[in-house]
RNA sequence: GGCAGGUUGCCCGAGUGGCCAAAGGGAGCGGACUGUAAAUCCGUCGGCUUAGCCUACGAAGGUUCGAAUCCUUCACCUGCCA
């Protein structure tokens, strides 16, 4: 087995922290396949984009020749990390198992399962933990765990410096690592790698298999993604996090997010998420810098990261979409099919022209505004649009002229957001 | 269980009886510039049938012409003591 990958996961920036990179080496350039994990909480209904990372570097190691296993935290779903920002509310057991087997649905999409020394493994702690007493756990696991220690970790100390923290998020620690010693004892797991705020808790892991079975096992992190102002990569413009369900984030949405990188993070995010060669990305990063406006770099991205979230097909058609609605030709010259092909990727709604629905009304209905005063300021502060005409009366409403192909609005506030509005009469 | 401090808009945070839909900052949103970028500057930033009305300062009650501000009870958080 090559151990280029750990070269490969250093150019790309993926590598935070890891225990002895020799040890690990050797490990990789073992006779057999290095078995590797790496866990994910449902936190949420679906994976977000900054799940990708340590997602698609588990992929890279199988392609390097190791066998990974994904983990859906069914069970420490239940607990919660603790993090910086407070105490988590628990959610209900039915809602983290269906959860749970939604994001275990998305985990099974980035490895490749076949019967091979490599096919990927699926797992849920809850399997493991569900069932367990509290007596076996306290003497068996937690018996390992000095206070001490789990007090000096920096998210804990943060925790108790301000509002503090209860006793279930500070056992954490324990299930993971716990986990861990499982997936050594079962399947021979030699590293964890997860985000690098995981570092405390994998080394947890790390020293529990140590105490119990005298084993040695390793950790290793990826960054936790910023973009060049530090923001928490992954939140959309809007504040919310852009997920990889297309119920809760449109590929169109999906594929607009990473269009819209900022170039000095492009390069950064091409290493960190596509599969694309030092070589490749190089090239890209040549370009925008000697010819930004193309985005040549952006739209690479973007289109890897649609193609491997969605597919091919959606990539397609969320492109040509972008170009009609982007484009510099004017949205009249469009032909009817190429326009109904763009809205199809957008929020459309319906209005009817004999009601004579206002600018504001539609703002409203097409959901491009919150409420009745952001739209009216929207049409105040000169950021709405129909068909790309900027509109600065608040009582204005379409006629019949204006509709593209006889029934379409494009409707836009600000630069980029863009609703359909399908006008039917009667 | 006792004592002390705290709970303000998306977040941080000021406000101790009227001038408070509530200072300031951040985030967000719109505009200008540009390249669907960054930086910068300007504007905006609870809702509505918008010269007015409604909702809102942990919850519920009370005092008052008038309460985010005072009183009572409750909940939660933090610290110290038991």
């Amino acid at each position: 087995m090559s151990t280029n990958i750990l070269d490969e996961l250093e150019w790309r920036g993926l590598i935070a922290q890891s225990t002895d990179r020799n040890a690990l080496r050797s490990e990789l350039d073992g006779p057999d396949p290095l078995t590797l994990y790496c866990g994910f909480d449902p936190t949420a209904p679906s994976l977000h984009a900054g799940n990708l990372v340590p997602l698609l570097t588990l992929r890279r190691f199988q392609q390097a020749g190791a066998r990974p296993i994904v983990l859906a935290g069914g069970a420490t779903g239940m607990i919660g990390d603790p993090r910086d920002t407070g105490e988590r509310t628990l959610q209900t057991a039915d809602v983290v198992a269906e959860w749970a087997s939604r994001i275990r649905g998305q985990l099974e999409r980035f490895v490749e399962f076949d019967s091979s020394p490599t096919g990927a493994l699926v797992v849920d702690n809850l399997d493991w933990t569900g069932g367990q007493g509290v007596l076996e756990f306290l003497r068996d696991v937690g018996k390992h765990f000095s206070v001490n220690v789990m007090l000096g970790r920096e998210t804990v100390k943060r925790r108790l410096a301000a509002e503090g923290m209860s006793y279930t998020e500070f056992s954490y620690l324990l299930l993971q690592s716990q986990d861990y010693l499982r997936l050594y004892r079962e399947h021979g797991c030699r590293l964890q790698i997860g985000g690098s705020d995981q570092w405390g808790n994998i080394v947890g892991g790390v020293e529990l298999i140590r105490r119990v079975e005298g084993g040695t096992a390793h950790a290793l992190t990826v960054p936790l993604v910023t973009d060049s102002e530090g923001r928490k990569f992954g939140k959309s413009t809007g504040g919310g996090n852009i997920w990889l369900d297309p119920e809760m984030t449109s590929p169109y949405a999906w594929y607009q997010y990473f269009v819209n990188v900022a170039d000095a993070d492009v390069g950064r995010y091409l290493r960190l998420f596509t599969f694309l060669s030092l070589d490749e990305i190089e090239a890209l990063e040549k370009d925008i810098a000697e010819r930004p406006h193309l985005r040549a770099g952006q739209k690479r991205l973007a289109e890897e990261l649609t193609t491997l979230v969605h597919g091919e097909h959606h990539t397609r058609q969320v492109v040509a979409a972008s170009q009609a609605l982007f484009g510099r030709g004017e949205l009249r010259e469009l032909d009817a099919a190429t326009l109904d092909a763009a809205l199809a990727e957008i929020p459309t709604v319906t209005a009817r022209l004999t009601e004579q629905p206002t600018i504001v009304d539609l703002l409203v209905n097409s959901g491009l505004t919150d409420s009745r005063g952001a739209a009216r300021r929207t049409v105040n502060e000169g950021g709405a649009y129909v068909n790309n005409t900027k509109i600065s009366d608040e009582a204005w409403h379409p006629s019949e002229s204006d509709l593209l192909h006889g029934r379409w609005l494009v409707l836009r506030r600000g630069k980029r957001n863009l609703a359909g509005v399908q006008v039917v009469r009667s």
